[in-house]
DNA sequence: CTGAAAGCGCTTACAG
DNA sequence: CTGAAAGCGCTTACAG
């Protein structure tokens, strides 16, 4: 498993040291059995012949492993990438080993995927999983005591853990929000109806709008990908509308990024001629002209928390733990136009 | 190192099938000196006891691995992700497993990183150095016959093999390029002088004004973080200038969209009144207002001749392989004003 | 506190 | 083509 020459073992240090093989490995493991002076002797072998300790043998033998599979939908989305990164840090101070793999959002890159990991013997699963990922899909890792968290999109019916953001909640602020700015025709803009986190948002998106006695019309719905280019083809789809709405909340960041660059396009701005709102609060949110209004979701912070419910569950030997939610909050700046409404009520 | 519960191992399949472990074996690792019928015989066990293989003790046995370490200086940013990914890609279709981890740009995290690889026992590291790395970081690697590849940011003096992409060059063509508009006085922004990326970068820059018969002036090269707000600081530090320039260069696009939204925010606007060039051509790049100009590279690629070159060098043994660069292309948009000239000339 | 012995799940010559 | 045996580098009771 180390390198492949001459490596130095643990048999080297012992006989190095003048003790046994049994004494090395409690000095490995920091055992208080060992005589400060026999831990010394041995510690100063182990510099000497430059050992290095062979963690693939000791989980063989524990039966048990250090490796934990990090399995992400798509890495170069970087509000994925700061979950991994939440999930990594955790994981590391711990002791774990973190493998971290990228799925492209492909439910059959994700099968090959776990069937790797499962192989190489994790000792637990992380993931957000791929569109399209079938509810059992990770049901051999809990059939062989291998507790499982889905970080930041569910699997509904799964029967894993699941840390994930308050996506309805969400949803139902943003809405809640333009129409106290007084929209009445708000758009629903990106993703898919199969998407778990796009049937919470929607379905929050719908709640306001009950609440403020709007009814839904499903027109408002549009469906596209979770990229710019998705926004700008959602935005142009609701111009030759008989009743074009005002106001939109997006499915997430990228797709509002979208939005603002087809208003802009047609010499339009968000907040003044339209009302945008996003979803996740990336990096660039705040910094873009006008300044996104968007729910804010602590990605790192989701995998944090993801990564500790898992260490958990290694630790007890449970595969089940507590689904948990992610608090989110509505960061409001100017893509909503409060602050134009807000000049204009003083002036 | 698998399941902790009632694992089914080689020996079952062995005994449900009436064959002995050797056979076993060799149907796992795709024999022909197994007979067909042999071998379904025991595929068939293997599916009916849901043998999961012991990857861990297999590499013990065989005394080399299938695990390769992949460490990147930061993975929130997407041209490293993307670098991530297309490491990912070859390796997964190759059978090895890439371990990725993330360093923060931080050498102490990266030491503490390398160590746990070198316990994983990986069969090869491919590393976009962290920042302050000392020279001599992965030598412990080498040393053990492990072969390392420095992928994007080169370590010089390093006797590992390297796979970059020609920064020297891109930068050059780019402020050629600006020189061709009829620009003098032209900025470095963004790095830091212990950055061998912009060591690079600020020697093309060097060139380019050489050639043209400009001296360099060093007030010109401004230091500065790599993010937004670094481009934001390094545009603030020109203004207060008595010959202040009238052209950049930008270490990279995140720092020239910080350039450009300084500009926003004096009412100025790249191409026009300031030009702009970035490096990296990250997604975002060609979808501003205005696009910005700048130099291509392309990380995905760079990161497959990487795990390319590393897979190479596993499976023949040896440590050394040869450095490679990966072409940049100068991509002329709108912020380095190239198109307003073209507008005006033909007027 | 320390040593001898067995065994984790696999692969690899070596016979047959 | 198939089986018996040894061993990869470690940990874990079990004696002492």
């Amino acid at each position: 498993m180390p390198a492949q020459r001459s490596t130095v073992t643990l048999i080297d240090i012992a006989r190095d040291a003048g003790v046994s093989k049994s004494t090395v490995s409690l000095v490995l493991q920091g055992s208080a059995l060992v005589r400060p002076e026999t831990a010394d002797k041995v510690q100063s072998s182990i510099r000497k012949l430059g050992y290095v300790y062979n963690r693939g043998a000791a989980n063989l033998r524990r039966a048990r492993s250090n490796i934990v599979g990090v399995v992400i939908n798509d890495l170069t989305n970087p509000f994925f990438a700061e979950l991994a990164v939440g999930i990594e840090r955790v994981f590391r101070v711990a002791g774990y080993v973190p493998f971290i793999a990228n799925t492209e959002d492909s439910a059959l890159r994700q099968e090959e995927v776990l069937q790797a990991m499962r192989e190489q013997g994790v000792a637990g699963i992380i993931a957000s999983p791929a569109r399209g990922t079938r509810t059992d899909a990770f049901d051999g890792f809990l059939k062989a005591g291998v507790p499982v968290v889905h970080a930041m999109r569910g699997l509904p019916g799964s029967r894993a853990t699941s840390v994930t953001p308050q996506n309805e909640r969400g949803a139902s602020d943003a809405v809640r929000h333009l129409i106290g700015l007084g929209h009445r025709r708000i758009a629903f803009l990106g993703g898919y109806p199969d998407m778990v986190v796009q049937q919470q948002r929607v379905s929050g998106y719908r709640t306001a709008l009950q609440q403020a006695g709007i009814p839904f019309d499903p027109t408002l719905v549009i469906e596209a990908d979770l990229s710019r280019d998705g926004g700008i083809r959602a935005f142009e789809r609701l111009q030759p509308m008989a009743a074009p709405p005002s106001a939109a909340l997006c499915f997430n960041d990228i797709v509002a990024f979208g939005v603002m660059l087809a208003l802009k396009r047609l010499g339009r701005e968000a907040g003044t001629d339209f009302a945008v709102v996003g979803f996740d609060d990336v990096a660039e949110a705040g910094l873009y002209t006008p300044a996104l209004t968007t729910v804010k979701v602590d990605a790192q912070g989701i995998g944090e928390r993801a990564a500790q419910a898992m260490l958990k569950m290694i630790e007890t030997g449970r595969i089940h733990g507590e689904d948990q939610s992610g608090a989110v909050q509505l960061v409001v700046r100017e893509s909503c136009g409060a602050s134009k409404l807000a000049e204009r009520s003083v002036s």
